[in-house]
DNA sequence: GTCGCAAGAAACATCGGACGTCTTGCCGCT
DNA sequence: AGCGGCAAGACGTCCGATGTTTCTTGCGAC
């Protein structure tokens, strides 16, 4: 156990025991430091690896706060995780997005607003005029499939499913998958099949929801197995 | 931009680009500062962030390494992250359980082997000895219900499933549930719930083992709304 | 009396060095 | 060849000093 740990436990401890409070400041390096038994130095350690983990902030010239301890926040770093994982670990990452988003349309559609509504439509709108276009703004299609499934988990009712869906869909992941996706034309494909998210989330229809987005991303991942990355499990396999 | 975050997304970039390989060493660290250009006290900094994350690990002595880079390691900082969680959202990490695990019923159904079976099996006759049994060892009946629900998750051939799973039913997690239900002898219909699931895992019935493993955490649900844990929304209130 | 600016204090950011502790492996002894 | 001790290497910890940012406060002009 080393002194990092007795920060790193010292501070959740004091979290979880109502001793500090979501954006409550910490006492000073200086006395922190000595209320845990540790130097400056080592105290910065653990109060780096907690801010990394999204549970406190620092500012400069300021102070130490708890975050507001939020899920989107404190599931960041799994994205951050997720994006580590070598390509031969990728379709069970996606498989378990596919789990999560197919609950989080079926959980959409008996909840989200005719106004998010109106935002995924507006979405999925200028996503039309780009496919018509040449050439077309690949960066921002890859920005509106974001948004339009952001949208969704955002109307789950379940923030941690949400922040979860986010992790799992991160940039980096998208990214991945469209660099091998872009030359088939799926991109067409791809938003008709949005377009009937849509329409199951706007007839309120979970089931319709839940299958069509299980539906989508099955697709994607077929067209995943059709045309391999190059680098299969570059970060898994024996060292040299 | 902090000098440790030039630390952090320098050692990701060097994972992303192969330059570092899981098990590999990492240079000392005196030589490491001067190639992010850091002073050594900011290296340890974002080494041992990536520490907690899982992604790096030091050995006294010896030096810094990359883990394997595995799941099941790069994902139990979530659990750390869950146990942080106020009573308040605890449904909502919850329902995200019960998914995750109703899947991986479902796909251990059929993949199951019989040695599997045979030490789920196992632990369920410990556990009916123990509630036959006057005093119960209440901290065994907790280790067999992780012990039972891991063998299930490690059986679903996705290590990423397995690692959520295991980060989202962590101890913490088991105790909180548990602390509330001891009264009322919801421990006896718990095991009749392991005894169904077990059954459908045995006769290989992917959708009778979603289904029993879904019901089985539904019924904890049911028991937690009827008796709420005293301390609710702790984390999640107004600052005074 | 109020507004604004400047000086100071407070707190984190970073750095460099020194010393302790542990691991590893070489080298000499048996 | 085997064993044991010793020295080098590497991380662990601490300390003090200096830079940078933010917030507070007090003074003076309007």
């Amino acid at each position: 156990m080393s002194r990092t740990d007795d920060v790193v436990n010292g501070v959740k401890r004091m979290i979880l025991e109502g001793e500090l409070r979501p954006g409550e400041r910490l006492p000073i390096e200086k006395d922190l430091a000595e209320t845990l038994g540790v130097s400056r130095g080592s105290l910065r350690e653990g109060v780096r690896a907690l801010t990394i983990l999204g549970i406190l902030d620092t500012r400069q010239g300021d102070g130490t706060y708890v975050t507001s301890l939020d899920l989107s926040r404190l599931l960041a770093p799994m994205g951050f995780v997720v994006d580590l994982q070598g390509d031969g670990q990728f379709q069970h990452v996606h498989a378990i997005r596919r789990m999560l988003e197919g609950e989080s349309a079926r959980l959409a559609a008996s909840r989200i607003t005719d106004e998010a509504l109106g935002e995924a439509k507006t979405l999925l709108d200028e996503a039309e005029r780009i496919l018509d276009k040449t050439p077309q703004e690949h960066e921002r299609i890859i920005e509106i499939d974001i948004a339009f499934h952001r949208i969704i988990a955002a109307h789950t009712g379940n923030p941690v499913l949400a922040g979860m869906v986010e992790a799992l869909a991160s940039r980096t992941v998208r990214e991945r998958l469209w660099r091998s996706l872009r030359e088939d034309g799926v991109d067409r494909r791809t938003h008709g099949e949005h377009i009937a998210i849509l329409r199951a989330l706007r007839a309120h229809d979970p089931e319709s929801a839940r299958i069509r987005m299980t539906n989508h991303l099955l697709g994607v991942e077929d067209s995943l197995l059709d045309h391999p990355l190059e680098s299969d499990k570059p970060l898994t396999g024996p060292i040299d």
